[in-house]
DNA sequence: AGGTATCGAAACCTACGGTAGCGAAAACCG
DNA sequence: CGGTTTTCGCTACCGTAGGTTTCGATACCT
């Protein structure tokens, strides 16, 4: 196992997936702003102070918990217009998981006005998806980040103006105005 | 002038143009989560109790801001595809002034976890824009909506994850792909 | 001048993010 | 098995912000 490089102390095994579901049930229960650190910390288990030790900030705590929801993108092979297909349809699976939509609203709105959380969500969350699209769509950066401003800015909008997410036939809307406008090159 | 109607008691003339220019000015420096009701209060140059006396909640103030701020949108005569280009431009260039962004994507995401401001933020903000365009383009409720997810939910977006509005390139892909889009009955 | 309603100032409450200190629990090692 | 090390839980605490209450001062209208 992963044992042998292991410092001694007490166990910490598995805390960070208990604390993610905490955090995801808990947002969907009570929304963003009233799911406090005390009260996902009581989800979970554990102490408060816990959560303050493994993560700087309750913004940095919801952005790890994003990218474990999220994982990785449907990147696999398939003509340009698959492929962007996929990866709306799963952003708007992924928005529309309960919690997610609320707690990716509730970060993204406090990143406003938090310019370092702002770097973590721009780096730690947005970056890895933008890089694995120019490559597999051979787009420059600011075509693809125009991309997630449209495919995102949209699922979230819909998200908060009306606290349900985008009905599939908006998705396929989405779908087909996307895909029309960057099968030009 | 109106002043038959008026109760007697202490002069309130004014008060809400100062109150919203202090808002945004305020908001602009200071980022919204920053831009407390007492320090709104003291930029205007009136109490916080007078604030809380006009408005219920710091979220309807800002509601109220943006609604002074944005104003008519610009539905003049013109074909479609000018109207939906001149109505974008103007979101565009709104959101772009200096507080209006941020105060907007601040209270779109206060609202995400407070139902009751989410209201105020749909019936109040939305609504009106939304009856109008329905008017002006002869499209259903769920294509407006849809139309306003796509372009306000874009623009915010780049504001919230850049802290600058959308450059007037990518305003003009937004342009481009949403009229392409909406050609199409 | 007198009644009326608002304004300003200060104190206050609640809630939440985040921190500090300490004793206890659990894992590893010899 | 016993000691070492590290983390955990608990409690108390601080700063800030939204929102309320109270009361004296002020300005308008009749």
């Amino acid at each position: 196992m992963t044992s042998s490089a292991r410092p001694p102390g007490r166990p910490r095994a598995g805390l960070h997936d208990v604390v993610f579901a905490a955090t995801l049930t808990t947002v969907a229960e009570l929304g963003y702003a009233r799911a406090t650190v005390e009260r996902i910390a009581a989800a979970a288990g554990v102490a408060k102070t816990t959560i303050y030790r493994r993560w700087p900030s309750k913004g940095e705590l919801i952005v790890d918990c994003l990218l474990d929801a999220f994982g990785p993108a449907p990147l696999a092979g398939g003509s340009r217009a698959e492929l962007l297909t996929a990866v709306i349809r799963w952003a708007a699976a992924k928005i529309g998981e309960p919690g997610v939509g609320d707690a990716f609203a509730g970060v993204f709105s406090d990143a406003v006005s938090d310019p370092a959380l702002r770097v973590v969500l721009s780096s730690r969350l947005q970056d890895p998806y933008r890089l694995a699209l120019e490559d597999a769509l051979g787009e420059p950066e600011h075509r693809v980040l125009f991309f997630v401003d449209v495919v995102v800015g949209a699922l979230l909008h819909r998200m908060g103006m009306t606290g349900e997410p985008m009905v599939d036939a908006d998705v396929d809307a989405l779908v087909e105005m996307v895909v029309a406008h960057f099968r030009r090159q």
